[in-house]
DNA sequence: AACGTAAACTAACGATTGTTAGTTTAAATA
DNA sequence: TATTTAAACTAACAATCGTTAGTTTACGTT
């Protein structure tokens, strides 16, 4: 059963109000008010408020799922698929820059889909490790500390929500552009 | 007037709880269970919740204007510069994960003292900038959006507080010099 | 015209929130 | 020994929290 368009829309708010405030800053009252309506109306819509946050962290955490199993089974090389990795969280970011900060920051409110969401999270590190990994054993990336990599490129396009709607005049696919060259070759001439 | 042993006791617990939960999901009673004593007696040594955010926040944020300053101070070069930069964060984000959590993610919960804290946030980001733009000027930085490079590597070092704690076991130092690496030379060989 | 239904409403609940007032305890000081 | 004081306590407050129950409204379908 889809969500209703009305649902959406209440989720929508959500998302944008817990990006301000973080999700347990905000009340069923706070989200009522944005829609129009009282904070009772929303139960005909939703279950409870934990419901709306593990609907944006989970259906975001399957995207970069979906999309890092797709990059994957590319027979592209390493440097190539990183690139796509950059590519995929600035669209997805892009799209949703709301539910992207409920992602990064919310997550550990979540019961009962919390340890579904961190398999989904460690299974995303894993492939990233080991792209990068292969990608050193293949001599195309340096061989320095996986960890550190991953860690440091992964920081960046975690952040991307905070920054993508400060620069909305630049189009995503210079700004992937832009990050690639940044990530993979460094800021030194 | 310096906050007293059992204050700053009161602020490193909060600061731990911040870190789990963000503050807006940690009760007074929270932090008085973990210290062993009622919450009414928190007040004894604060003033009240806000407080304690506004402290963790602001005396972290000096912390960086003034070791940014010290930086800008030398006449190094500006990838030496950015060197200083790198090892300033892992400094103060390896001595205190927890409060870098609140400087990350609390900070819009501060009333008073929020005008300050965006205006010494604000302070960093444009230093930051500058010395990205004179590096570009003196051609030992690449002409690329000095926006995208000062974004990429802050949100880097601003994601350390979250990364350190699972890697005691590497050296800050040795830290530092990796994450210069990556982050001004890149990846790709 | 009668009915069904989706989506709003009012009213209220029990729990929890940050905080205050006034009291007790125990150790240091006179 | 008597007094002061720092730091705990108990008890309670008004406000707000997520949520439920029952009711009204308005519109599409029979």
């Amino acid at each position: 059963m889809n969500p209703s368009p009305r649902k959406l829309e209440i989720i929508s708010v959500a998302s944008t109000l817990f990006k301000e405030k973080g999700y347990s800053a905000v009340t069923m009252r706070d989200i009522a008010k944005v829609m129009g309506i009282k904070a009772a109306s929303l139960y005909n819509h939703i279950k409870n408020k934990e419901e709306i946050l593990t609907f944006i962290i989970i259906s975001l955490a399957e995207e970069f799922i979906d999309g890092l199993e797709k990059i994957k089974r590319g027979n592209d090389d390493c440097i190539c698929k990183l690139k796509q990795i950059i590519i995929l969280h600035v669209e997805i970011s892009s799209r949703n820059t709301n539910g992207m900060a409920s992602l990064n920051n919310d997550w550990m409110h979540l019961k009962d889909q919390l340890n579904h969401y961190l398999a989904l999270r460690m299974e995303y590190e894993n492939s990233f490790r080991n792209i990068i990994s292969e990608g050193i054993l293949k001599n195309e990336i340096k061989n320095i500390n996986p960890d550190i990599m991953v860690f440091s490129i992964l920081s960046t396009l975690r952040s991307l929500y905070l920054w993508v709607p400060k620069k909305d005049d630049m189009e995503p696919t210079l700004l992937a552009a832009n990050l690639s060259e940044v990530l993979l070759k460094g800021i030194n001439k």
